[in-house]
DNA sequence: CGTACACGCTATAGTGGCTATAGGGTCAAG
DNA sequence: CTTGACCCTATAGCCACTATAGCGTGTACG
């Protein structure tokens, strides 16, 4: 049972250095063993931890809901029914999110088209655009 | 010319006191006047200025990019090319955080799609779906 | 005139999710 | 035995606000 120090544990995840004594820290992850050296000493078992807090942070959940899904994926035996509105909470936000992003992304379209960078400010289509 | 309390200027422009002051102070906006009573007094103009901070804003400029279409703005016979060319990176960019978030919503949709939260955690499938 | 209450002022700390820095200690290779 | 890669803690900084504490001001009503 050999182990992993940080760095390995970095290298396996994805996850940096700091951001992993960072979500220890956060109480996203357990506090690990240490060598006689005092270097924290990690598990497969961690590896999977953080894969999974990687996961869920790519997808945009926030530390406190992966503090939930943490908890409740460890209760076996509990409806998983605040799982599945989490995540249908959490889409509904994105979606959300997409489409103020898809607005702002013709505006700057509108914007960008109107201004060929040719002029001077005083005759500048975007600022014109913009300034009341 | 009646002038503005922060009050009046933060109702015009729908922007907070309380982000004004922190304009203010972050020099996007030029400290007004004060009255006797040493409460800051706006003009007609400085409801302009921060109506065009504010649109920048929406449209997801950082204050930094601010700052300097200001400058630029107020530099009525240099060349707006600065200008087109921040306005066509920023719509780059904003592209690039639309494409990502529509994967992300694609793989939300899809975990949503697959646990209708009737069963128990330990055969849900979101969770098997994250987990390692 | 008094007082209640909205509004204003400054200064400071907190938010989230890291990232950077300072100032050290540990360990394996050459 | 020294070099250099790695590790440790503690603290501060980033962005764009937001919240709090502890005051002062201005006005409307009785």
């Amino acid at each position: 049972m050999k182990s992993l120090s940080i760095g390995d544990l970095a290298k396996a995840t994805g996850v940096k250095v700091v951001t992993i004594r960072y979500y220890e820290q956060a109480g996203l992850i357990p506090p690990p063993l240490r060598t006689e050296g005092n270097y924290r000493a990690y598990t497969a078992d961690d590896v999977r931890r953080l894969q999974f807090v990687r996961r869920l942070r790519a997808l945009g959940f926030t530390l406190d809901q992966i503090r939930d899904l943490l908890l409740l994926s460890s209760e076996k035996n509990q409806a998983c029914n605040a799982v599945d509105r989490m995540t249908k909470r959490h889409l509904k936000e994105v979606q959300q999110k997409l489409h103020d992003l898809q607005l702002l992304a013709s505006e700057l379209e509108r914007l960008s088209q109107c201004c060929q960078g040719k002029g001077r400010i005083a005759e500048c289509r975007i600022i014109e655009a913009l300034a009341p």
